[in-house]
DNA sequence: GTTAGCACTCACCGCTATAGAGTGCTAACA
DNA sequence: TGTTAGCACTCTATAGCGGTGAGTGCTAAC
């Protein structure tokens, strides 16, 4: 364990990284924080400090700068969290309140608004379509030979899936498995809906054949939509960051965030927890090693429901970043209760 | 009017530049491509161009690069298109066949295979909410303050919106609404839905105060969505463009991209016309100057109804990127064509 | 244990020299 | 008269070379 002035040095090191990007050395630390201790023993504490892992130099003659490690120790045992200002959670307020009509927009305007005041990436994780449960079907004709199925469900999701109408069935038989639908399955979730469920609840009252193709088709059409939906944004404020001032990095990442399952992948052991904070070298993909992520999972009956967070260089503003997402959380929660109810 | 041998020493330089993004020399184009001539003629024909405005320089000793002009004459007089190759149109058909799922997606693929096959920033203006026909309205509970508006329009696009359920009204008042809007107004533009329309088709039967309340609702709803729908993407494609291996660029076209409504504008004085190109200094917008713009619309019933747009530095392939925008711009006639019979 | 002093390291900046690509002009040639 | 070879000239890009300054580690004195 660090003795409190190593852990004051260090607070300062951390710290002044953060807010300047530029490694900080012993002279500096000496003038610019008030520790009563002079450059020289600073020196002889910043080394010690690197023996130890928290902090590390880039070359034989430059400051130093904070590790994985340096940061993880911040993180956990130095870090005092602000609370966000009066005037930040109107100004969130205001935003959703002009620019949410629907559901999709909670969650867009939610990742707009993590990036645009972190200056970093953000990333939402919403609920896989099969883990909500089944509120309202609707087949809407498109033409002679497709329909269009509106599906909602529990949180105010609406789902269309354009669905071709096979041979031998017409507009009035899906009419007809949709008012079954309606009736039968209400409340249920989405992955349990299949022929058996559905046999067990309805009996054998409907025409089989109609029934099984129908069936057959919503079932394949929920298969095909496992990817969970992911809403992120940011690229350009993360371009304002120093450490991205770096062509070959910002393709790196703009090629990462196209991948959404690599997306979903890295969120995922995210998910259990409420508030979780990856550093650096502690991420399991290489490209992002020299990043953090910072994450809050909304929970809903014990089960993760919404993931925000925040994806950005090491040097991030840890503090600033925590609190602004559990703020967004409690937000999201507050919106969703509402339509639990 | 250019005679032919200046022609083919323009289209080499034209040609040579997009390919390779390097200013090209006299000496260069004698050996690249065998026109018959010294390089010592080709500098005196590439002198007399560049009076007439066709070439520029970047410095005395530079090779040279095409300006806006010869561009222009490039587009016009000297691109003969190629065909698409059946493996890229086969590539294309299966893409739309795995990934699409609904009218959104359609336009989001669109959007995608773009930017995958030119590099470029791809983008995709589909109608105004209110320029398309209404088919089909539900209300569907959401909590005991709060219903979802499900609209749909025409070309199977689906609108949901959260509404709340003002005092002294009822979910069934809303349901005896949405059976009126069923019945009287399919077909009819979304932007003619007022109290006026209302009244002259279902006359005064209707308990006219629900009603006032319901229909206001409706309308202000749809009020807020007089933005086109826009999607877009290619940001990282695009930084592999020599000509934004810069930071600075970059950021303004991301800048840019995050400004709907600007490109919306950009794109407006293009949905007129079928095929319409926009070269560097022709743009109006100072931040594109360096850009083209190469768009193609689609119009049903005389009506532009989806603009797909390419945008990327001058230095484009013109002869690529115009041919697939045409062959896209059939490819969704062709899928839209169903829907509006 | 703390601090002042000092030699040392290394990125960064500005300067100069050099190479190379390309031009424009002139004079010779068909 | 149009075409070409030759040559001096221009300008960029690159490499090399001190000088500067921030920062370190070590030593010796307090």
């Amino acid at each position: 364990m660090l003795d409190d002035r190593k852990q004051r040095i260090l607070r300062a090191i951390v710290d002044d990284y953060i807010s300047t990007a530029e490694p900080i050395g012993s002279r500096t630390i000496a003038k610019k924080y008030s520790l009563g201790i002079s450059p020289a023993t600073i020196r002889n504490e910043m080394a010690d400090l690197e023996t130890l892992g928290y902090i590390k130099h880039l070359h034989t003659s430059s400051g130093r700068i904070p590790s994985s490690k340096g940061y993880r120790f911040y993180v956990d045992d130095l870090l005092t969290l602000e609370q966000m200002s009066e005037n930040e959670i109107s100004l969130i307020n205001d935003w959703y309140a002009t620019k949410v009509q629907s559901v999709e927009e909670i969650f867009r305007e939610t990742s707009r608004i993590l990036s645009q005041l972190t200056k970093n990436i953000s990333l939402v994780l919403a609920p896989q379509l099969t883990q909500t449960t089944f509120q309202y079907l609707h087949f809407s004709p498109l033409n002679n030979h497709q329909v269009i199925a509106i599906i909602m469900t529990d949180a105010g999701f609406i789902n269309n899936k354009i669905i071709d109408i096979p041979q031998g069935l017409s507009l009035s038989d899906f009419e007809y498995i949709a008012k079954i639908f309606n009736h039968y399955l209400k409340g249920r979730h989405l992955c349990d809906i299949n022929m058996n469920t559905f046999r067990k609840l309805c009996g054998e009252t409907v025409n089989s054949t109609v029934f099984n193709s129908i069936i057959n088709i919503i079932e394949e059409a929920l298969a095909q939509d496992k990817k969970e939906r992911l809403y992120f944004g940011g690229a350009r404020q993360l371009m304002e960051q120093p450490e991205f001032h770096n062509l070959d990095k910002v393709k790196k990442i703009l090629s990462m965030l196209e991948e959404e399952q690599l997306l979903c992948d890295i969120l995922q052991p995210h998910r259990d927890k409420n508030v979780a904070v990856t550093i650096g070298q502690e991420n399991k993909y290489n490209d992002i090693k020299d990043c953090s992520i910072i994450s809050a999972t909304y929970h809903f009956d014990g089960k993760p429901v919404a993931t925000l967070a925040i994806l950005g260089p090491t040097r991030m503003d840890y503090g600033k970043v925590i609190s602004l997402l559990k703020f967004m959380n409690n937000n999201l929660a507050n919106i969703f209760h509402k339509f639990h109810l």
